[in-house]
DNA sequence: GATGAATGAGAATTCATTCAT
DNA sequence: TATGAATGAATTCTCATTCAT
């Protein structure tokens, strides 16, 4: 299970690095320093093993966003902030599948990691907006397509900026995202100002420029 | 010159259909009914193709943007209108540029064409938004990552209905991707209406599905 | 590893039959009887393949020379027959580097090998030619050049009868080499009598025929 | 015929830098900037072509040599001198006769060539060192033998060399062939001083480096 | 659990050659 | 003479997968 575990860890690096079509369970195994037999001892196809990374990423993401929501006594505010990876438990991996959402590195492994993802995050998000339109700091009709907007967005402004931004550049990019993000929410100017001062900084900047 | 284009042709077709690293040059060659190495006589790489494929698609888009953009007199709402593929002489095929914007189906092509037709759209979007904001019909600070963001927004609205939509749920979208613009571009209540009563439909609906 | 000395064996014989450029993989695998992959299980590519045949083949030449040149006491003529293939432990297949040495049938294999053998034959040629010079029985004051004219001479002399030489013209051509050889060192005549009785000989006239 | 020239010349640059198997159809007439058609109008196969390289080449030579032979009253020493390019009309071009005898770049053009050259290249030199026998200042009993060794060793010796070989290496490796035709011709030292005093050394050393 | 030899289908690419115009 | 589109067999190389040990 553990050795299971490693192929899993390895092969969603290298997918990541340079996509599933081009990533072979020779590239695998090289890297694992061990024999090609024994790939096919835990996996009965490459396909299988595209699987499993998924699955284990959706658990991971999956049960965090649980944790998330369980929470009791949160507004929205702080419930999106226990979402936001380096407030929540969630592992540093997985991370990841927020960038995921804008990478167009690689067919296959995106496709079945957005589309089962969103079975998770977009209603999760979906569900503190409705709270927070609840709680009347966000005011919208369309709670569901706002979730899914919203998380495009905070994704794709990172596209605005070159490669290597100059800090000028990262300050107004956040500052775009901030004015993006209250005018899709419905929230007043400044009230999401404590949940984007970094907001999904880490993420969505350096993951999303390739 | 003709059977050229005839590859460029049937091969954006099968990249699209099956994406990139799964179409084989015998795909091509066989749909086409022709030898394979008559491939060859045209293009250098399989590569070389896609690049030719991208170059026409550029082009297209390139000249159809232009020929909005030159147009004089128009409002930035008028503007907008005439960048939308119904509107404007955009051949069909090409419309799909916008929908490409969010097709993670294949990398390579996907990147290709997304790195290089920002070179024109988003910055002809974020010209208009500039126009919109001086004319007093939009508001925002920050128009170059307004128009990325709201490009991509545009695009993912599409992806919160299922695959075969019933009429109100297209209806709800519309609502929301109205509703969405206004607030992104700073607009006031029903400025866009009649720019997005079915805007962008025909491409980024049908096309985002898969 | 005997699998892949078999492969350098079979590859061997194909490459000096056919040549380098006509020999496919599949000529190989083919002969070998296994499939095609198991090729590029051992080698990256043909041109591997070839350089593993020249470094097995150097390996020999060079370890067999060693030992010839290693003995001690040895006379310069002594070591000259140490140095024929017939009298030193060489191996059959290697004794061909010799005819190589002016087969001309295959441009890269020649090549490389003749660019590196040189490194190990002509320096002992040239020692021991010095050595002769020191003891008196040679005479010539530019050993590096005649080393390496003198061995050329050996090989080409073969080519100076029919492909199917009747014994007469063997024995002319023996004796032609034998007086050329004594010219060349500049030795006085019979000194290389027993050197050059059968000299080389299984080794140049067959293999240079063609 | 001026056209299928054309093609013969320049095939056999391209032979020559790049061996035949190397050269495409294609790489002739793209330097030629002619169709591809057009080739197959002047000739069968590229086999074909290469035999008409040799043809002429060969014919060059042949009418050259006879030239030289034919003159009357020449001493044998004199008569080599004829044989020289330099001193002879043989052109510039097929001058490569000789430098291809130690040309390992490619197969069938320098087997052909060898194969078809001997039959009047080496049979003259033989005759004059037989007619340089009778004058006295040869001495050899295989003028046969030793016409073939002398041409081999003639370029041989330019291999002792490095690729860039200095003044006084080249002075050397002279100084060395002029002993080794000595003493392999059997003649006084001195004698072939003028012959070989800048002896086919714009072709040897220059071609056969390589 | 683990190895790595072996398979074989299929991919991209090359190239001599044909042929209608 | 001349063109260049078209052919198709051959070639190198890749890679998922199997299997005996």
């Amino acid at each position: 299970m553990v050795r299971k575990n490693e192929f899993i860890t390895v092969a969603e690096e290298l997918f990541l690095e340079t996509g599933f079509e081009n990533t072979s369970i020779d590239d695998i195994v090289k890297r694992m320093d061990v024999a090609k037999g024994l790939f096919y001892h835990y996996f009965d196809t490459k396909e299988d093993l595209l699987t499993a990374i998924v699955e284990r990423l959706l658990d991971e993401i999956k049960s965090s966003i649980e944790l998330a929501m369980e929470k009791k006594g949160l507004t929205a505010i702080e419930r999106f902030k226990e979402l936001t990876p380096s407030n929540s438990g969630i592992s540093d991996r997985s991370k990841m599948i927020v960038s995921l959402f804008h990478k167009e590195r690689n067919q296959a492994f995106h496709h079945l990691v957005e589309e089962r993802a969103s079975e998770f995050l977009i209603p999760a998000v979906e569900r503190i907006i409705r709270q927070g339109v609840d709680e009347g700091i966000f005011q919208t009709k369309y709670p569901r397509e706002t979730a899914i907007a919203w998380m495009t967005m905070l994704g794709s402004v990172g596209k605005s900026a070159p490669n290597e931004p100059t800090p000028e550049q990262l300050l107004q990019m956040n500052a775009a995202r901030l004015e993006l993000s209250e005018r899709m929410l419905g929230a007043k100017p400044g009230t999401l100002d404590e949940l984007l001062r970094r907001p999904f900084s880490g993420v969505s900047d350096k993951a999303c420029q390739r």
